[in-house]
DNA sequence: AGCTGGCACTTGCCCACGCCGAGTGCCAAT
DNA sequence: ATTGGCACTCGGCGTGGGCAAGTGCCAGCT
């Protein structure tokens, strides 16, 4: 019995490796062809047919090949599937990507382009997540008369600035100043804990400061809220045209969704993976109606943040799978 | 004669017009349902036939209806083509776009997602060009012990920075004072002239402060340097999918051209339109092979930088010049 | 001259038909 | 439990004829 049940799945390895890579429904003769399975194409059929049963490979149409089900791949990522390191050439890629990168944001700005370019599908990358979003410090810089520029940095980080239009004719110190207490009421809090202590630190100021200071801080909080807001970087959206084959019915909701960038955020918010960790989603898995023909290989990275890749429920899910998890514990490590 | 010519580019259009709404060859009957043209058939298929000696239209096969060749739509385009002021919701989404934007960066890159989204075509929006990017303002905040945060704001209110490592100990005063002697050297600089004035400031500063403003120096040089680098920001690359069946050929070599963003970069270079005119490319008019089934529409915008539009040859040219000749104004006027 | 209606000719597209081959399920034998 | 054999199924593909849309040309009209 458990010899049989070893084979049966070595079978759904073999039917999925066929199916992805060629494309169609595979039979019992073409995979004894191409894979050393030590059993005849009876007992290749035997088994297919338990398989079948099982809901985990399907028939398109009497006499034709099987393909596997979503329940399948599912069977084959957990049970079959194994990590592959990666090839010299890619790990290289990957290391000199972390070297000479800049900031936090241009770091994962070149990730999901390289994710994209090293698995062929749609990437995407979710930025640092706001629990870990603490200020380190702000700065108010006047960049003209009447526009003052607003600098707020992050623990993790993260940089982010705005430029605000002002009431002219504050002097330079008036901002050097309302810095310094802007920096000691927030520094060290949380972005989305922001209200209170500001409408404090308005209401101690003198009273003819009172304007400047409040326009100051409510461009504060609307960047902070910004920041807070949880953004995602895509990249490679155009190999879903590549891919287009490998998706029997229309991409278009599928391009929609990927515009709308909603449902994203719900699929992130879906994710538990540690950092270092896989998680697999597949076809029906997946809430969202245009997303059952795809699937989403994704890990967590940093403190609680996730990068993923979509594309085909058909798709590579061993290269998918080794480069996520790759790139995840690269930048992980990179990040301290 | 002058009649004639008139008619001939009205038929001209009318075929266009038709070819681009039903992707299929049309022939003299089928542009007579559609069109209020006051002749007859003949007389169109006699025009027809002089079109195709010009070079403007051509036949797939004898038999079949007419297409327009690239010198077809250069000349539709050229003489025929007229904008078309844009609908109320159309005008106002633009509006609002502009409205709560934040920074310049921000702003473009809602720019390049709403044209993305009007045109349905791939948008591209170049940064603002090197030639005005002079420095108005630089900026030091140490974010912790041994890493400083440097900003450079340039006169067309891009912000960029950059953090850098620094050594520890220096004193906050240091960088203030870092800071202002900076400034006094480099605002009003173009940003690609730097090396000099630091050179400078560096021998000039006293002897044990040499390493620290050093380090500092060399940083904001790499800094400026990335910033000098033309970006481009890309939308909407997963329409080209949407509109695959309009490329006869391949769209792949077409995919990786925007993926490469070089063969972009040198587009963006060759385009000479001022603020707020509109120059379009079509088909082998673009040097690169895997365009030739392209067409790019572009306007310049602020000072000397320019926007597009990129789809396929057969696009709808009147709603692509009208949309990026609005939002070339619109973003020109918003940034002064 | 230029425009028009008529007419003969061309040719790609669509569809119906039939063959072929890959694949299946089942069964008797080992 | 496994295997070889066998009859059956059915989608894909190549073939061929009819159809519709389109063309070019010509003679006649304004």
């Amino acid at each position: 019995m458990r010899d049989t049940d070893a084979r049966k799945l070595q079978i759904l390895g073999a039917i999925v490796e066929d199916y992805v890579s060629t494309r169609e429904p595979v039979g019992s003769k073409s995979l004894l062809d191409r894979h050393e399975l030590g059993v005849s194409a009876a007992t290749v059929r035997n088994d297919m047919s338990s398989l079948e049963e099982e809901g985990l490979i399907h028939q398109p149409h009497t006499s034709a090949g099987r393909i596997p089900t979503d329940k399948g791949y599912r069977a084959f990522v957990d049970h079959v599937a194994t990590v592959k390191p990666l090839s010299a050439p890619e790990r290289r890629a990957i290391q000199t990507l972390l070297e000479d990168s800049g900031d936090v944001e241009e770091l994962l700005g070149r990730t999901v382009r390289l994710m994209a370019q090293l698995t062929q599908q749609v990437a995407m990358v979710q930025y640092p997540a706001r629990r870990q979003a603490r200020i380190r410090h702000v700065e108010l810089v006047k960049v003209a008369e009447s526009l003052l520029l607003v600098v707020l940095i992050t623990e993790s980080g993260r940089v982010d600035q705005r430029t605000v239009p002002v009431f002219a004719g504050q002097p330079a110190e008036f901002y050097v100043d309302l810095r310094d207490q802007l920096n000691r009421v927030v520094s060290g809090r949380e972005v989305t804990d922001l209200q209170l202590p500001l409408t404090d630190l308005c209401e101690a100021v003198p009273h003819q400061d009172r304007p400047g200071t409040t326009e100051v801080a409510e461009a504060f909080v609307a960047l902070a809220a910004t920041r807070a807001e949880d953004r995602i970087m895509l990249a490679g959206t155009s190999n879903i045209a590549r891919s287009a084959l490998d998706f029997t019915q229309d991409v278009e909701p599928l391009l929609d969704v990927l515009e709308e960038q909603l449902v994203l955020m719900r699929l992130f918010t879906e994710m538990h993976a540690l950092p270092g960790a896989v998680e697999v989603r597949i076809g029906s898995e997946l809430q969202d109606q245009a997303l059952h023909q795809a699937a989403v290989v994704g890990a967590g990275y940093g403190g609680g943040s996730h990068l993923a890749i979509l594309g085909p429920s058909r798709m590579d899910y061993v290269a998918g799978i080794s480069t996520v998890q790759a790139i995840a514990r690269y930048v992980s490590r990179y990040l301290e």
